[in-house]
DNA sequence: CGCACCATCCCTTTTTTCCATGATTTTTCA
DNA sequence: TGAAAAATCATGGAAAAAAGGGATGGTGCG
């Protein structure tokens, strides 16, 4: 029995390339792949593969998010992870959002064809150097909680804005912002605004482009 | 007679996507790939395509580096840059340092095709996407260039240091910090500290991991 | 209810940054 | 070699942030 697998990219040539190394393998049906999110879901409706190969980013969702959605509707399915990125808070957030495994890209035939065959068993699969990383990284690179009015306060720091400026635009007295901002420096650990927008930005605690 | 390629890509599946792409075209010959800088280079000591085909993210140099380096000994070969990425830094970093032409991951094997033939012809190629990219940002997304001062003083300042600190660290006194400091305000455009660190990062003037 | 947590507010002192202005030496490179 | 750019240093004042303290009301939860 043949193991069927759909992919979600919106790189033409990693499809390509994927496509090119299991067309000849009699145990893999390759169904189709998608270049984004929309026309994953779409295809789902008509057809569920056992493995669907995700990338980390597409066009219009992020495949973290996508996963969710899909696991959500599809449980049954295998969600493998893929992406160019060797990075902790991706591979947490695949992982945590249902995925059974990921991947790197620069993975070889062998290892893709390894990873089909763990996730269909039931169990999840990292790869070589993915592990390697996440053992690396343990203790280290945790992001703190931060409440809602600790966010607002943080991307404004990163804006450039004065405790004065925040205060107007907030609503809310400068004595207010210093104290989040006092908590933000003690919960990220850091010494002082430079390393707080530094930090903010490596943990992914705020977004920019 | 056919166009010879070389490519160069961290990425297995890129590699074999692109070679899927062009196996049964005749007008195309495939000489072969590598995964890193420096086995590029041994290679080109052997045999020169018409055509590199360059990814920007290499494990042992950027692509960026290694264009300048192929350019400079090769200046017959055409370098055509090969990214994920649609940024504009990247992409005028690459054509300055002697690609003839960028085309983003997501292209197609007539783009592709297109983009190899306009080469050859002594043009340069941007891929529909990224021209019409640097159409949209051209005014405004052009990252500063910083002497060799102003970008340690930068990575100081994302580390969380003082004037003073830096002032001791890079054995100068604390009044000449202060001057990088301003001028990376102004040469960044940035209201405080907080900003310039955003900033920095936005346009990739620091890198961090 | 008591507890933890959040959001709000205030005060003082010290440190650091921001701004303006000006100047000298060293390096770079056309 | 000579001009331009970079790196160096300085003074002084205004603004902002950091660090320390303490305080009040609200909400959710076992």
């Amino acid at each position: 029995m043949a193991i069927s697998i759909f992919i979600v990219d919106d790189h033409y040539m990693v499809i390509e390339g994927i496509h090119s190394l299991f067309h000849h393998e009699k145990s893999v049906e390759w169904l189709g792949h998608a270049t984004n999110a929309a026309s994953c879901l779409a295809f789902l409706k008509q057809q569920l593969p056992d493995i669907i190969l995700l990338d980390i980013n597409l066009p219009d969702k992020s495949g973290i998010d996508l996963c969710k959605e899909i696991k959500t509707l599809y449980p049954t399915v295998c969600v493998i992870g893929l992406s160019t990125f060797n990075q902790q808070s991706f591979i947490e957030k695949m992982m945590a959002n249902g995925a059974s495994g990921y991947v790197l890209k620069n993975a070889t035939q062998k290892e893709l064809m390894d990873s089909f065959e763990t996730v269909m068993k039931g169990r999840a699969y990292l790869s070589h150097e993915v592990a390697q990383m996440l053992r690396s990284h343990e203790a280290t690179d945790d992001a703190p909680v931060l409440t809602r009015r600790e966010k607002e306060v943080l991307e404004l720091i990163a804006e450039g804005l004065t405790n004065n400026e925040m205060a107007e635009k907030l609503f809310v007295s400068a004595s207010t912002i210093d104290t989040h901002r006092k908590n933000l420096l003690m919960k990220l650990n850091a010494k002082n605004t430079a390393e707080l927008v530094k930090l903010a930005i490596v943990k992914k605690l705020i977004s920019f482009s």
